[in-house]
This record gives C-alpha cells, sequence and structure tokens, in this order.
DNA sequence: GTCGTAAGACTTACGTCGTAAGTCTCCATC
DNA sequence: GATGGAGACTTACGACGTAAGTCTTACGAC
C-alpha cells in the first residue's frame, strides 16, 4: 500500500484536465454529444461525478474544454499544410483560404457533435481566434482591404471553420458525411411520401424532389452529397469575394 | 359551483393546443428559451405541468409547435408582400427573393430564440415547406434548372429563412437586432481587451480590429450591424446564384 | 520514521428537469 | 339523473448539474 507511486497501478495524480478533456471528446465522439454528462464522463473515467470539479470549473467550462480540444486539432491540421509563400502571387489567397476551409471541415466530420457545441459557445478559445487569425492573413495576402475581409468573415459565417447549417436534415448527424445509409433512406423516404401526398401544397418542391432523385440511381438515397454542397456554397462566397476585391483595387 | 359554465370563469375548456403553443412563444419571447419549461409554461396558464400533455405529446413536441406558430407568422408576412407577376421579367426573381428572405428574417429578429429551436428540428412543419416551396418558385420564375435551385438552397442554408449562425457572438441575443446596447459593450471591449494582450499571436485580428472599429465613432459598440452583414452575405450567394444561371442558359 | 498539510478523491443532498401512472371532477349526452 | 369521457390535478421517479462537507493519500519537513 505504501509502495512508491512512481510504479504502475494508477497513481492518484494520473487525471488532469487534459485527460478528463480527452476522455469527453471520445465519450462524445462515441456516445453523442447527450451522453455526455458529469455523471458518465466520470463513469468512462472511474472516478466519481463530484471529482470531475477538481479538473473542471463546472460543465461550461468543459464544454470550452472540449472545443478548444477539437479546436486545436483543426489547428494542427491547418499547421500541417504547405503554408502559402510570401511571394505567391495575391490570386493564391483563394485556393489557399479553400483548403484550408476544407481541412478544417475534415477535422469537424470526425467529432460530428462539435459543430453544436461550437454554436453554443459564448466565449473564444484561442486556437479558433489563431485560425481565424490564419484566415485574414490569406486574404490579405489576396489584397483584400480589412474592411472587406470583416464582411467576408460574417459572410462565410459557420462556413469559415468548415461547416454549414442544414435545416432540417432528415435525422442523420449535424454534419456526417458517409455513414447512417439505410436510417438515413427510410428518413429521406417518408419525407418524400409526406411532400408528395401534398403535391399540389408546394408543387415546385415535388417537382424539385422528382428530377434531383432519379437524376442518379439508388432513387432517393444520396438525394444530397454534404460535401458537395458545402463546396457549392463556399466556392459561390469566395468567387463572389474574389470579385468585390478586384473591384476593390480599381 | 353549480352554475352555467357558458358564463365568464373562464371555462375549463378554454385550454387548446393553439393557446398553449401561443403561450410559449410569449413565455419565450419574454424570459428567453431557457425559461420555456413545462412546468413555467403551466404556470403561465394557471395550470399544472401535466395538463399540458392533453395537448402537446411532450416537449419535443411543443418546440415542433411554437415552430410552427413562428413559421405560420413567416409566411403570413411574406404573403402580405406583392407577389411578382407571371409576366415580370426573370430577371425579378432575385430582388423578389432577397425581399422574401429579408421579410422571414424580420420576423424571426422579433423571436430570437426561434433559430435555435428551428435548428434542432428533425422534422420540418408544413409553413416551412410551403415558404421553401414559394422560394423555388421564385429561382425558377428566374429560369434556374431544378439542379441549380437545389444546389442553392443547401448554399443559402439558414439564410434562407432569415438568419445566419454568427459564431462567438459576445453574449447577446442569438439574433437580436437593436437591444443590448452596455452589456454588449463591456463583451465586446472584454474580447478587444484580450486579443489585443496576444497582438504578437494574432497580428491581423488585432490590426483588423484596430481599422474596423475607429472607422465609426462609439468605439468598438457597433463592430457589427447584422443587419448590414446578413445582406452582405445574402447578396454574395444571390449574385453568384444569378450568374450560374446565366452560365446554365448559354 | 512520524506527522502536518493539502490536493484530490468520495459521500450526501438539493432543486430542476421531463414525464409515467393514477385519480378526481366537471360537462354533454342519453 | 345516470354515465362516459375529456381535462384537469396529484404523486412519484429517474435523470441532470452542482453545493457542501468528509475522508484518504502522498509528500516534505522534522
Amino acid at each position: 500500500m505504501t509502495s512508491p507511486r512512481t510504479a504502475g497501478t494508477a497513481p492518484r495524480t494520473a487525471l488532469t484536465r487534459a485527460r478528463v478533456l480527452e476522455s469527453a471528446v471520445a465519450l462524445a465522439d462515441r456516445d453523442g454529444l447527450g451522453a455526455l454528462t458529469m455523471r458518465s464522463l466520470a463513469r468512462e473515467l472511474g472516478i466519481e461525478a463530484m471529482s470531475l470539479y477538481h479538473h473542471v470549473a463546472n460543465k461550461e467550462d468543459l464544454l470550452d474544454g472540449v472545443v478548444d480540444v477539437v479546436a486545436a486539432e483543426i489547428q494542427e491540421a491547418v499547421g500541417e499544410l504547405e503554408p502559402l509563400a510570401d511571394d505567391a502571387p495575391p490570386s493564391a489567397w483563394k485556393p489557399a483560404m479553400r483548403r484550408q476551409i476544407l481541412t478544417a471541415r475534415s477535422v469537424l466530420l470526425r467529432h460530428p457533435w462539435a459543430t453544436t457545441v461550437l454554436e453554443s459557445r459564448t466565449s473564444f478559445s484561442l486556437h479558433i481566434v489563431r485560425y481565424y487569425d490564419s484566415l485574414l492573413g490569406l486574404m490579405r495576402h489576396g489584397g483584400l482591404s480589412y474592411d472587406l475581409v470583416h464582411h467576408a468573415m460574417h459572410a462565410l459565417g459557420s462556413r469559415a471553420l468548415g461547416f454549414s447549417q442544414e435545416l432540417f436534415e432528415p435525422d442523420g448527424a449535424a454534419a456526417g458525411s458517409a455513414a447512417g445509409g439505410a436510417a438515413q433512406e427510410g428518413a429521406d423516404d417518408a419525407a418524400t411520401a409526406m411532400l408528395t401526398q401534398m403535391a399540389d401544397e408546394v408543387p415546385h418542391m415535388v417537382e424539385m424532389l422528382a428530377e434531383i432523385s432519379h437524376e442518379e440511381p439508388g432513387s432517393t438515397l444520396g438525394w444530397c452529397d454534404d460535401q458537395t454542397e458545402f463546396e457549392f456554397g463556399l466556392d459561390i462566397l469566395l468567387d463572389g469575394l474574389d470579385r468585390l476585391a478586384e473591384r476593390e483595387k480599381r
């Protein structure tokens, strides 16, 4: 019992804020955001709920923390991209920004619950701010005025971080891409059926559904490819910003 | 006691689903979404919490209901706009759509909590679908293919309904416009101070803040005019879609 | 070795939430 | 006037976050 704690057997001080946050992320990844409660997290770590309060101030602080972990992951992924050379042509800002945003998106796709938490934060994570700063840097490289850059960040909104809120995503995970086939199909079918039933009330909707769905085989499944749609919207915004930048220069 | 119920004194059957939902909206408007609980809503109506379950299946259903109320309000407001004449030029689709979206937005600004609920819904309200259908109609008038229309709806995302999620809105209500001056200013100042402190880590951010803030007097207050920013982003998207529509025609 | 100390765990308890299950009470109908 | 059912009330349960207090353990100073 009085053995030196330097050996295995899980010393008491093994629990740190970092490990708590890591566990929280893992738990949310595995069981969803709803499953992330103080009690379940404690169970995960083999301790009591109240012990968590030695490492996080409260649940809000815990959520701030997990956002920070994800943000750090984003920053790391973005850091691995090759940076824009100082002597790259100004026009290089756009593809560079596109790449960086899609990289951030790839991280968020690994943590579908994170967008929800992100949206609910009122304070910002240092990592996120740094990420934003790098976006600003790219736009400045492109010669955009700070005024335009500011508007740009608002226009992009959550797209700057790699997600866009899809309204009425029928049941699937917030920003999940590939997974969730069968269940998704069922929900899509139900929705399609409902809309078809009131064809005279929403004629365009029904007609659009008809056209979209037999475009590719497999009927309704794959109505929408999230990744494609995301890039479509992103490109419109980037192109629009580029155009405004050109106009500014003149 | 055995008096005829046909006179005043609040007959028992006065409570209906509609009245429950109306009260819920009023409560959320007044005290925020967090204050909308089954118990508080019941108190508002002068009944017990469990009695609500005669009019709504559960809390989810209640939230579906309040969304529907707001959606109806949107539809009504949009319905008051003068409709696009059949013989209007195709190019009229864009300003018409803009007008319609900004009208929807004006309704949502009256119910700042609604965006949050809207995002959390998994099923759709009939009123919302009808609203969407009218947007589709406008785009079809403009000659856009259903394929492009489909992409357009994804690209617009929540903007189609009149809001965009601003990340890290420092403390203020979700999409609140005018109100909340002093508190907001404090939060802004705190954020500015924090960022300035790490100027070397986020150089562009700090520089941008410096430029933006002394553009208009009143220092940081009014950093961002939500309405202006919303329209800026909306116009980029509409212009981009218009351009794609032109390209399609060729 | 012994012991004081404080970090970090555990225990208990409270108030809130949504809601399952059951009861009572009025009113419309026959 | 009896009856059936709608619509209210009552009670209770198991989550949740967390305030407040207690016990345990490892470690530095003696």
